[in-house]
DNA sequence: CTCGGCCTGCTC
DNA sequence: GAGCAGGCCGAG
């Protein structure tokens, strides 16, 4: 569910609202998120430690601790509410913790943080410091930092056959696309989603470099995209839906030229492109 | 590189 | 009951 723009919304809200409290207590609902990690092990590396800061590395946040880092990883359904002790619950959404609440952290000074995820893809586990690093080694360039260069990128294509809209979605090419603005990032790009990475011109390659930036650095400006689960840690919903070109809008008219927008499987996801706009060309 | 699997809940 | 959903991993 979470992307870049979700998850770096849900880090500078959590930032805010964590950072310099101490863990008092940790308690684990489901272990599944943990992984191979220890119901034991993940007490031991987050009790009594003091929050430094919370980072992003793509769809990946990273509470620093004193010693070592609480991963987190939100996959399809997961959500991060940071509460304070008896603080009243938002209308519309659950009680928690609900039975999907899977991991609670209780903070000094009254703070309560929450993980609830419905589906179990996410994942949670403490990580000692010199296993943060490497954890995180196979993903590709941060796309809003400079490392993301339109050299790079155009290198990561060469000789690629798969479509480009698989390539966006591998982390390792550029990392912290997800479905939706790898779709929206090649209707700015005018590039059809079926076309191979490999085939790109070196035109297309400059503007599909930019247009990922710039959608995500929209998107974040939005505070994220809310279609059912995305809410962030003070359980306010993101502004970007608002403002999708083609994601989730088969059949209704393309933004730029009225085209009904298109609605197929690519990458085994769900992909929606402008016909007219986004012109499958073989080269 | 592509596919199936992991999960639950919602909409046909 | 089937199909679909914002992600990722491992098998072949």
């Amino acid at each position: 569910m979470p992307e870049l723009p979700e998850v770096e919304t849900i880090r500078r809200v959590l930032a805010e609202k964590i950072t310099g409290h101490r863990i008092v207590s940790v308690s684990v609902h489901h272990p599944k998120p943990l992984g191979k990690q220890s119901v034991a092990e993940l007490k031991a590396g987050l009790i009594h430690q003091k929050i430094q800061g919370v980072e992003r590395r793509a769809k990946f946040l990273l509470v620093r601790l004193e010693t070592g880092a609480l991963l987190v990883h939100l996959g399809m359904t997961g959500q991060l509410f940071a509460r304070t002790r008896g603080q009243k619950n938002p209308p519309g959404l659950p009680t928690l913790p609900d039975k999907h609440t899977h991991l609670v952290l209780e903070l000094d000074r009254q703070a309560i943080v929450f993980f609830r995820d419905i589906r179990r893809f996410g994942r949670f586990r403490w990580l000692a410091p010199e296993r943060v690093a490497p954890y995180l080694a196979h993903l590709g360039p941060e796309p809003l930092l400079p490392e993301f260069t339109v050299e790079g990128f155009r290198k990561a294509l060469v000789g690629r056959t798969a479509s480009i809209k698989a390539l966006l979605l591998n982390q390792k090419i550029v990392a912290g696309l997800g479905n939706i603005y790898v779709d929206e990032a090649l209707f700015r790009a005018g590039i059809a989603p079926q076309t191979k990475g490999g085939k790109l011109t070196t035109k297309q390659n400059l503007r599909l470099h930019g247009a990922i930036r710039e959608v995500l650095r929209e998107a974040i400006r939005f505070r994220g995209t809310t279609l059912s689960d995305y809410f962030d840690p003070e359980s306010r919903r993101g502004g970007f839906q608002d403002r999708l070109k083609v994601y989730g809008r088969e059949g209704e008219p393309c933004v730029t030229c009225g085209t009904p927008i298109s609605k197929g499987v690519l990458a085994q996801r769900g992909t929606h492109w402008c016909g007219k706009c986004q012109p499958v060309v073989r080269k």
